[in-house]
RNA sequence: GGGCCUAUAGCUCAGCAGGUUAGAGCGCACCCCUGAUAAGGGUGAGGUCACUGGUUCGAAUCCAGUUAGGCCCA
């Protein structure tokens, strides 16, 4: 049995697509409940891999499963189509000419290659079975989309949550130019090393007398003139030494090390404290009049230095943290050329490289200088000029997560927005929690081209900032109308008009602001740029299903915008998936070698088996991917595939509605089975409705593999293939066939959709829908349900264990090949009279052997014994039988098959 | 380094709220069948439940720590 699912799913999607099945499946349930999953966008970068092939699959086989239970469910993909990363790709390929073309040109090129990427990828979605509305997808390159992000940040603005102030971020000297981390290479860079002394100015409680000094270690001399603070562990102990007629504070683990780089050789140990309790001290500056406060920090490491830092708030980032905690000032003596301002005037206008010698130079000459030298470290360096990068504060646009507005702040909200939402799993409330609580204000300020201006100005005349949500509704109509690219063509004049007027200076000229939005807050507006523009579509949704990565990303942003206009959470429900892992567990990456491709595990197995894996995985947590894997799967797969290809192949002259029997008259073997089905139906429906999807599968496998495959359908092989075909018996059995392969088919189909369809368009007859897609989910049928049944058979099913031991032991000694040579004695106890007596027909058609014999007993021990079958084997029904050979006109036949065969020929002869 | 999470047979998963020799399917080995045949049936061998302590009469199941791994942050 061949699969050729890489050949047959694309046909299947043909059909799909030809009786435009999105629409139809809409059209079904228009009217009915809605159940929403709104699409986290994709970046439109690169092809898709198998965290977004698990991402997709799951959403589909959701929102199959929902809308076979009747549900309306329109489903609109989208992209992320903004951003660094596709500028940075770009302008990779552009190669020398960037620095000659403009933000137009850029931008052009970028668009390009993000809808080459968009499209790349839907044609990936759809051959993984995706359905959706591709022909309609949501893109934030969009005009209208675009403005949402302007209609957000107005309303933000509106309740004074949106503000400017500095923070240090990568900057490019050469370039001028801010960098992302993405634009960054490490590599060695020299750089002094060099200790330096802060005499403090205030006493060490218990010392009050010494005149001590805090020794910093650092590599940056030219950030100095920005310090402002020295940071010190709060644990760590700090010895107060004496040497060469100095008193020192350094950190006890870092002592010797220490010594040995100042060259100190000799000391005397004067005190031991720990670092929270020289909080507060100040330290002379070596240049300014401020002083340097001595703060604590758990940042402070013992890897190398003294266990002082010295902090200067615009040159790092755990600087700018430690001075956001103490409120320290930021001053920034640095331009955007590298060189020192007027706020450093020892060294004004010397790039920095230059000027650390002079700064190492001038510490020794005031005496501050301890120990120098030089160290090989690595270094972040320009993607484009190679050279090395610094930390710079400059202007940055922020969201105030503890500006009050309205009584509360956007943190407090959040935090109880939370509250209302059903995440899956539960203890995901934990982590978003936990990381609403400790995140920072939201920097959405990017210095890069590619994506939505912040609509600020700025008075030519004064420098003060206008961003008002009267001027932000003017930039919003013109991006609605126009798209973005419109700010980067126009001048200010152009969009405000005239009757802006500077509040501090009156004059009427402005300037634009340059910065575009953090692409993060483009999607992070998609419930209202999708949710309240699409049709079909409602706000807030049902689910959001990404990622577990997403509670930092996409949950929150859509969380802070929403609650922040809104005040409600923009979903009713998150589910999250874990991340794809290799077999050993360790994540999939290209240095490893283990990654593997959704798009040749479709061209080699077909997404059919991609999907079952998404369906087999506890995607809860890690999802492991190998081969052996996948190869497990196809056998998985082949079993189910056999099974519906067995029963379709047993229907081929069954006709529900001219040959079904009725339940009431069905055997009792075919209406056990069909008991045993309305439990994997609802054992099914259950596990989706919690989305576990591995039980479903796991279930489904189960049922094909045992109940049917080792149990019912060999035991109906008998009367299939050698009862009259118009038997009662047979149909009884063809009538279970069929309703077994209608409800497993659909059962499957959110999982399996190709292959389902597959089956479906084989069998499908009258006024059955046209799709599998378009079939109701199968209803538990009471009438079916038969506990006593199912109990009687269970406990026949213990017997049978017995019996196919007994025989294979025998096969053991070649006694006994096929089960069908065997015959049977059971010795039973009293009480099962009731029930099994007169069922030897039944029994031997249960154990697929010739003949059963029942003995009753007093004992309540059940017993088996196996002996050859009497009689010969009947040419046609392979049963042996004491009867074959008893008519001449079919000698070797036995008296079960005679009749059946002489009916045949009468009719052939008629 | 911090937050959240995971660890049961070769693989995918059960084992709900601590209680008899830890289960299922697949795979594997051996056998049977040849009217599901690039199929089907049967039997069987596989696990110190990551490790170490603790709570308990009793722990895969509860607690602590260790190790390995994942996501996020630093």
């Amino acid at each position: 049995m061949k699969a050729n699912l890489p050949q047959r799913e694309p046909d299947i999607q043909r059909l799909w697509k030809e009786m435009d099945i999105y629409s139809r499946v809409l059209e079904k349930t228009r009217g009915n409940t809605s159940f929403i999953l709104h699409d986290g966008p994709p970046y439109a970068n690169g092809d898709i891999h198998l965290g977004t092939a698990l991402n997709k699959i799951l959403k589909d086989i959701i929102i199959r499963y929902k809308s076979a239970r009747g549900y309306f469910c329109p489903y609109v993909p989208g992209w992320d189509c903004h951003g660094q990363p596709i500028e940075h790709e770009v302008e990779k390929r552009m190669g020398e000419d960037k620095g000659k073309l403009d933000v137009m040109e850029i931008r052009r090129r970028c668009r390009d290659y993000a809808l080459h990427f968009v499209d790349r990828q839907s044609q990936q979605f759809q051959r993984l079975g995706v359905r959706g509305d591709f022909d309609n997808p949501y893109l934030t390159l969009k005009p209208a989309y675009e403005a949402v992000n302007i209609r957000i940040l107005a309303e933000m603005v509106g309740r004074g949550l949106v503000y400017r102030s500095r923070k240090p971020i990568h900057w490019c000297p050469r370039c001028v130019t801010a960098l992302a981390e993405a634009e960054l290479e490490y590599h060695d860079k020299k750089s002094p090393s060099i200790y330096v002394r802060f005499p403090l100015i205030d006493g060490i409680p218990g010392q009050e007398g010494v005149e001590a000094s805090v020794i910093i270690w650092t590599t940056t001399p030219w950030t100095l003139p920005a310090n402002v603070a020295i940071a010190l562990h709060p644990d760590m102990v700090y010895v107060l030494l004496e040497a060469g007629g100095d008193c020192l504070l350094v950190g006890e683990p870092l002592l010797e090390k220490a010594l040995q780089g100042m060259g100190i050789d000799g000391y005397r140990e004067l005190a031991r404290l720990p670092g929270r309790r020289l909080r507060g001290l100040r330290a002379r500056h070596p240049w300014r009049d401020r002083p340097s406060v001595l703060v604590n920090s758990e940042y402070v490491t013992t890897e190398q230095g003294t266990g002082a830092v010295h902090i200067a708030p615009g040159h790092g980032e755990e600087d700018y943290q430690v001075g956001l905690e103490y409120d320290l000032p930021m001053p920034m003596p640095v331009d955007d050329r590298g060189r020192f301002t007027a706020e450093a005037p020892e060294f004004e206008g010397l790039f920095i490289e230059d000027a650390n010698p002079r700064i190492v130079e001038d510490l020794r000459s005031r005496g501050l200088l301890l120990g120098s030298g030089e160290l090989l470290h690595p270094y972040p360096h320009c993607w484009r000029c190679k050279g090395p990068v610094i930390f710079r504060a400059t202007p940055q646009w922020f969201v105030g997560v503890d500006r009050e507005y309205e009584g509360s702040t956007l943190r407090k909200r959040c935090l109880q927005a939370v509250e209302r939402v059903d995440w899956i799993p539960a203890w995901n409330v934990r982590r978003m929690v936990g990381m609403l609580e400790s995140r920072p204000d939201w920097c959405i300020s990017r210095q890069r081209a590619w994506g939505v201006p912040i609509p600020a100005f700025y008075c030519r005349e004064c420098g003060r900032e206008l961003i008002s949500p009267e001027a932000l509704s003017r930039v919003e109509e013109l991006v609605a109308a126009e798209g973005s690219d419109a700010w980067f063509l126009k001048e200010a004049e152009e969009i405000l008009g005239t009757d802006f007027a500077c509040p501090d200076c009156g004059s009427s000229c402005w300037r634009k602001e340059t910065d575009i939005l953090d692409v993060w807050f483009e999607s992070g507006v998609s419930h209202e740029a999708v949710l309240r523009q699409w049709k079909d579509l409602s706000w807030p949704c049902d689910m959001y299903l990404e990622g577990s990565d997403q509670h930092r990303g996409w949950f929150q942003t859509s969380l802070l915008t929403a609650v922040a206009t809104r005040d409600e959470p923009p979903y009713r429900s998150v589910l999250t998936h874990g991340f794809v892992v290799d077999g050993e567990g360790r994540k999939m990456s290209k240095s490893l070698g283990n990654v593997i491709s959704p798009l040749d595990i479709c061209e080699t197995l077909g997404a059919d088996i991609l999907r079952l894996w998404v369906a087999a995985a506890d995607y809860t947590v890690d999802i492991p991917a190998s081969q052996e894997i996948f190869d497990r799967l196809v056998e998985a797969y082949r079993r189910i595939r056999n099974t519906l290809r067995f029963l379709l192949g047993n229907l081929y002259d069954f006709r529900p509605s001219r040959d079904g029997v009725s339940p009431e008259d069905m055997e009792e073997l075919d209406r056990w089975i069909l008991s045993r089905l309305q439990g994997l139906v609802d054992r099914c429906t259950r596990a989706f409705d919690q989305y576990h999807l591995h039980v479903v599968y796991h279930s489904l496998h189960n049922f094909c593999a045992v109940d049917l495959s080792a149990l019912y359908l060999d035991m109906r092989k008998d009367c299939l293939y050698t009862f009259a075909k118009n038997s009662r018996a047979r149909r009884s059995a063809q009538t279970a066939l069929w309703r077994i392969l209608r409800t497993i088919t659909v059962l499957m189909s959110p999982i399996l959709c190709h292959t389902a369809e597959e089956v479906w368009q084989t069998f499908r007859e009258g006024d059955m829908p046209e799709s599998v897609q378009l079939a109701d989910w199968p209803q538990v049928e009471e009438r079916l349900v038969d506990e006593r049944l199912e109990d009687y058979f269970e406990r026949l099913l213990d017997v049978r264990e017995m019996v196919t031991k007994a025989i294979e032991e025998k096969r053991t000694t070649k006694e006994l090949g096929t089960s069908l040579e065997a015959m049977i004695r059971l010795t039973l106890p009293e009480s099962w009279r009731e029930f099994t007596e007169g069922k030897e027909e039944l029994l031997s058609t249960f154990f697929i052997v010739s003949r059963v014999e029942i003995e009753y007993t007093g004992s309540e021990e059940v017993m088996v014994t196996v002996d050859r079958a009497p009689g010969t084997k009947c040419s046609r029904c392979w049963n042996y039988r004491v009867t074959v050979g008893g008519d001449d006109r079919h000698p070797e036949l036995c008296d079960r098959c005679l009749p059946v065969v002489l009916a045949a020929e009468n009719e052939c002869a008629s």
